[in-house]
DNA sequence: TAAAATTTTTAGACTAATCTAAAATTTACA
DNA sequence: TGTAAATTTTAGATTAGTCTAAAAATTTTA
């Protein structure tokens, strides 16, 4: 169908929309870890497949026939994830490299019986909800913990930083998804927020606070 | 490490060499359905990288380090086609072509805990052996049914021809892996054999009695 | 054992994806 | 508003893997 570097420059740009309202070549290129050359090169093919929308300088966006691709590949990253955290005992700072190589496994019978398998998970081990097999998906109302205010309580629902030594942190300080915290101080002078969990109070940087998404 | 298209010369070099004590450079091209122009200068790189042992005009041997890595991916294929006929319930002529994607994503130790959540199978689903994680693979004592005389009886354990029509056929007429069968009969004249399972008779060609392995 | 047939290798070209360096265009701001 | 800075595109090369056509080597066979 498509290639491996097609399907990885498609759903780069969708995650760079969902960001930022918009995915510049040289975003495409950080992102992807190519050269913004490169990256022209290859926004010409795939608007030449219909699967972007691509005038020079101007700045792409996905095609309808480009979202699902993108949606396709999002949906198998995160369905392989959670098997790998649910069945095989990964854990959640350890898949993400494993499921860069899996999402591009051609058949879609295959990850609709995986899917089932795990019984129809609606999330992968980072909160990030998982397209169904029409590549819909639930937009997730969230807002990180620093906009908590004192005595505000709410469960942890998803990351915005996916980086090991994030996750490893979150990991050790027991703050993992479907926790329930209560912000006990918002202290001015450090940049510091209090934080109750399990009766353990903790303290957590306003950067922490920033990459921890609450459920509204 | 190796690129996809490295292995899968590798892997067809072994399967080869299993089955003819020779591997051509024609029938390495058939194999891998390229052209011989091609082989010849993939020989000469992974001569280069010390994975085969190449002369020109006098066909190849596997290095060490080759043996290993072919090995390394048959296991993957072989666990992955378990996997999915095990747990996700795949027919048996339905998996070679998902494990030939699959052989491929590189992570040893995803492979040893697939192995561990399988509970160590140490065939798949035709019946081929198994390598562990360190590339050791049990030698397995076969003889087709044709070999049967009359009366004897054996218990399938194995098919040479993985072709799809052929399992299908298999799967139709009830004759699967671990099935005894006994050798009621052996017509000369329409080059049939009789064989019972189950307490039914069933006709089968000779073609077929040769694809079909006994275990010793 | 020499010609014929087959197999294998070489030569030269093509595609996908990448790169560096330079040119073109847009954006920022003095 | 015009110059400087930043961004993006083009030009020209490179690498991995593939191809066809032709040459070289080996094997078969008469
Ligand atoms: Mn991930
Ligand atoms: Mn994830
Ligand atoms: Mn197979
Ligand atoms: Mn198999």
């Amino acid at each position: 169908m498509h290639t491996y570097t097609e399907e990885n420059y498609l759903k780069s740009i969708y995650h760079l929309l969902e960001q930022n309202e918009q995915a510049s070549t040289n975003d495409i290129a950080a992102s992807l870890k190519t050269r913004a050359a490169s990256v022209t090169d290859m926004l010409k093919k795939l608007a030449e497949k219909k699967l972007i929308n691509y005038a020079r300088y101007q700045g792409v966006s996905l095609t309808p026939a480009g979202q699902k691709v993108a949606l396709g590949i999002i949906r198998k990253h995160r369905l392989w994830e959670h098997f790998l955290v649910d069945k095989l005992k990964f854990k959640w700072d350890e898949v993400h490299d494993m499921a860069e190589e899996l999402e591009h496994i051609s058949s879609v019978e295959l990850i609709n019986r995986l899917e089932q398998f795990m019984d129809y998970p609606q999330f992968d081990p980072h909160g990030d909800p998982i397209p169904n097999s029409n590549g819909e998906i639930k937009a997730q109302l969230l807002q990180p913990a620093l906009a908590l205010t004192q005595h505000q309580t709410g469960v942890i629902a998803a990351v915005s930083d996916h980086s090991a030594s994030f996750l490893q942190y979150l990991e050790k300080i027991q703050l993992t998804i479907g926790k329930e915290i209560k912000v006990t101080e918002i202290t001015d002078y450090d940049l510091c927020l209090e934080v109750t969990t399990d009766n353990k109070v903790l303290n957590i940087s306003r950067e922490v606070a920033k990459n921890l998404l609450i459920a509204l």
